[in-house]
DNA sequence: GGGCGAGATGACAACGTTGTCCTTCCCGCC
DNA sequence: GGCGGGAAGGACAACGTTGTCATCTCGCCC
């Protein structure tokens, strides 16, 4: 039969104390065999060691690192939708990193609201996470400058946030999204629409100022007609490709401006008779195996969490060197919807 | 200029002793003001707010909730692989139901392997989270059953964990994959192959033995070739696809055991010249885009999160009835390849 | 036999909060 | 003037750990 020389003495998960109680050692006894420290007898040790099998004691973690101070063993990821391809492999990019450090990920998403991502950043930050990965979303962020002047370490990744001083992961949108156009410009095309995300998205803007940077160089003019901003809504982008399709001189090209924008035109585009040439912004799966295989101007969202990450530990355990800005490459996949005959 | 009355002790974050210093009271009062307590006069705490402001104080919610004892006021969630879109868009519902619980999410991956798995459970119990979702790989779960004991919330997902008495969402998996199989009977086909996950991981053994019933039942034998089962890997899918599609006798149709496997040999098949039937279980992006668009058998991975989360949260919140097994339907989503003429 | 060093162990403070309870002060009333 | 009472605010313990230091117990050596 089982001896129960003591029980523990809270309804609630034991403690070393408990554990000290049944093994009848001091309670410091049991915090070093916990830890593997020295110091204590072989038949001691064996004693703590039942008692803890007994009670199924495990050490209370918040406890620890709130006592050691030092860290708290966490970091936290703010991004715009983890359901997001784009997003879902960056953050599993960064929680390989983090693994790696011996650091848990808290994960949370702003479905683009400013007042959401504040109050995501304000609970990790209240929990004392070691660090932040930030995907900005469009607004003011003075309450990051005032965490970061409280020493909470940041990162923002894909996007920059203006004045404020720390790290940054972007890729290169301007240059990705000009090499794009000009693939089109190349095929013979002339009047190239361009479908984008809200344009006070820092990815947008900089990506259709690298589409009439492509237009302007070589030479075209941009008609208001051929840019539409904003989410990625069905009916927003029927009724924006409505107008670009329609009429005398309608568009021989699309450049789209992420890959949430590029399924939803592709998807209007099935319904439709027009069979643009099409290049877009972002990677994303069965492309290639698409009726007309997508050409698009990827990133890599992987190599971007992983660098985020990377610079946000570099910071964690000491680096004090100015704050950095990495831009990553883009490249051009020709699949065939971007080489198609004019 | 500002009237550095005291500064904090500290170098680190300042704490409510520091903004008592500051303010000139005792820290209880400090600590009335920042949880809105009555008890203080209008006048002193004007004087703790300047200081908190002034400090750039933010209470210290690990110390908190240590303290209080209660709850974490987080939950964990353990998945296979967050970059699986079937799992970030469960993971994405997990979240939500979490938000409104005023809770905060852990994540992480296990990759299919039990002792990663585990290392993670227990990392998140030893946060005292208030409880855990759980997508189990194929192993025992031993130690989940004493974290169980313990006093952890489980509530696992997509599988279930042989002999633990948790909350578990499943789909119909023998019943879905038994339906995308009789659709293809329907459509004459009699030579049936199927591929799928690795026949240890539940899901996958599941789909296939509604596959065998499915044939059984329409009296049709299966051959040992057409049956292929194993991780998502491009050659281990070549060289099965190769041995169902050659000789006198090569299956017409293909039943797929999941979103990854279907990718994978749409891939293969696309470099192929024979063009099998096909239906895929779950759902994904694009497969009615596809040069043939794919024939699905679909689950609800958001539904499946949010239920399973609002269970977790409802037994955190003190539900003590039986464990519920919740089996979500399926739904067949004819779209061309599971259509296709014998 | 007494002193000493080393190893084993425990007592206690501290981490940053909240809960409990006590003290102080002021006011009004008899 | 004494007293009751309520508001304001502070002292202190506690949450579950770890760090620091004191104590205790040997065995050993002179």
């Amino acid at each position: 039969m089982p001896d129960r020389t003591e029980q523990p003495a809270t309804a609630g998960r034991p403690t070393i104390k408990d554990v000290a109680a049944v093994a009848g050692v001091g309670f410091k006894t049991v915090s070093r065999v916990v830890n593997g420290e020295p110091g204590v007898k072989a038949a001691t040790a064996d004693r703590v060691r039942k008692a803890i099998d007994q009670l199924g004691f495990r050490r209370n973690d918040s406890a620890r690192l709130l006592r050691e101070g030092r860290r708290a063993g966490c970091i936290g990821i703010i991004l715009e939708d983890l359901a997001d391809p784009f997003y879902s492999l960056l953050s599993r990019a960064v929680e390989e990193v983090a693994r790696a450090h011996d650091s848990l990920l808290f994960t949370g998403s702003s479905a683009e609201d400013p007042s959401r991502e504040r109050e995501l950043a304000l609970a990790f930050t209240s929990r004392r996470v070691d660090g932040l990965i930030v995907v900005p979303t469009a607004a003011d962020h003075g309450y990051l400058a005032a965490e970061l002047a409280a020493g909470t370490t940041v990162v923002t990744v894909d996007r920059p946030v203006h004045g404020l001083d720390v790290d940054t992961v972007l890729c290169d949108n301007v240059g990705g999204s000009r090499t794009g156009v000009d693939h089109l410009l190349r095929q013979g095309h002339r009047r190239i629409g361009y479908l984008g995300d809200s344009a006070d998205i820092f990815t947008a803007a900089e990506r259709l100022h690298g589409y009439r940077g492509a237009m302007a160089g070589a030479g075209y003019a941009v008609q208001d007609d051929w840019v539409s901003m904003g989410p990625p809504d069905p009916v927003r982008i029927r009724l924006a490709l409505g107008r670009m399709l329609v009429g005398r001189w309608p568009v021989t090209a699309l450049m789209c401006g992420n890959n949430r924008t590029t399924v939803a035109v592709l998807r209007e585009l099935a319904s439709m008779e027009r069979r643009p040439a099409l290049v877009g912004f972002d990677d994303f799966e069965l492309a290639d195996l698409l009726a007309v295989p997508v050409t698009v101007v990827a990133q890599d969202p992987v190599r971007m969490g992983r660098t985020a990450a990377e610079l946000l530990f570099r910071r964690i355990e000491g680096d004090r060197g100015e704050p950095q800005r990495i831009e990553l490459p883009t490249r051009l996949l020709p699949r065939g919807s971007g080489e198609q005959p004019l």
